[in-house]
DNA sequence: TCCATAACTTGACACCGTCAAGATACGAAA
DNA sequence: TTTCGTATCTTGACGGTGTCAAGTTATGGA
């Protein structure tokens, strides 16, 4: 017997991902108003309430693509810290470009996870994947948290700078790059930080 | 002769306003997605089509509630940098108590100005009052700028901050709040930046 | 008095999310 | 091999929504 209640019809399971991929792709391409239950049916090739069956209602279904967009935002910033030197500035400075990069090519994903979007909370793909984005800036801050200090003051001066610089960035309030692109001018900034490795 | 193309039937352009302060009602009872044309006509006690005479579409009406929002939030700032005292530290605590009052007490609106919606960026209500509620910010900044400085620099620090602050804030991940509340918790953070007003 | 027009209503249309009910196909059980 | 249970998906319906066209009403000016 198989070891659990997989799917095991149809498509065998492929169906949900193609759903998530149709949600995916509307929203890049129209926005967030612009993704339906109905046309993500379409795209996939089912029936209009195929969706519903899968993800409940169009929260479910949001929810799951916020989950995907999470996954792929801590890839972003793992495969940056991978390519960085093990200096605590230097990792610093990765999880910032990997953050940047993936606001800059996925700007409506990144959008839409911190839009306030109504999203299922509970959702153990969601909250294990933001959970997992959120480690890696952590375990980043980490050496920057004084012995005797509360490591979320070091984590929200780090998320604030590079979310509040991702955020102006791709609104378009950023209008003069520093020589040398947005990365250099967001290491400029983050000079301005009062960041010291402990020992 | 009346000296320009002013309302002047029936409600006498009350209409207008009276869909707006629906719109604000339902943003914050039901969230974004709970805000429609229709249920704003019926709280105004029109019929269904007359928010779309007055706004041209949903997209225009919540251009004109982001842009009551933008005023509602610059007067924040402009009461608290008030009420403070001139130094230029203090001047920035004000507009970021400010900043932070008007996210707290306005949540559903605080987020959805800063969501990405949908928005008519060259509606100039909006744009006057969001370029107003900058402009407080960039004079408030001005003191710390060093004379062959790019302005941008001091602004994004200082607004990332507060802007990251507030969405982990009223996003409810900002969990342990320092001995005194959540302005002083954010005072400390403020310490950290690397600013100091210039001769 | 008449008229142009702003302000609003009515009615229609396509699209949407959601639910109930039905169809289908496959693994397991016999 | 036949039967059966169930996961998967379809069909059809419902009320709600944005938007548009056309009609109505009221008012200030000619």
């Amino acid at each position: 017997m198989t070891d659990s209640a997989k799917p095991t019809r149809k498509r065998d399971g492929r169906l949900r991902e193609d759903l998530i991929d149709a949600g995916v792709a509307l929203l890049r391409d129209r926005g967030a108003d612009g993704m339906s239950l109905r046309e993500c049916a379409a795209i996939a090739g089912v029936s209009h309430a195929s969706p519903g069956y899968h993800f409940g209602n169009l929260k479910g279904l949001k929810t799951a693509i916020a989950a995907r967009a999470f996954r792929l935002f801590g890839d972003f910033m793992l495969e940056f810290l991978a390519k960085a030197d093990s200096a605590p500035k230097s990792q610093i400075l990765a999880i910032s470009e990997g953050y940047l990069a993936f606001a800059e090519s996925h700007k409506e994903l990144f959008l839409f996870m911190f839009s306030g979007q109504e999203l299922d909370q509970t959702d153990p793909d969601l909250s294990a994947m933001s959970e997992r984005a959120y480690q890696i800036l952590r375990d980043t801050c980490a050496p920057f948290v004084k012995p005797d200090s509360d490591p979320e003051t070091v984590e929200i001066l780090v998320w604030s700078l590079v979310h509040g610089y991702a955020q102006l960035m791709i609104t378009g309030k950023i209008s003069k790059a520093s020589p040398g692109g947005k990365v250099p001018a967001y290491k400029f900034l983050l000079d301005h930080l009062d960041l010291c490795p402990r020992g």
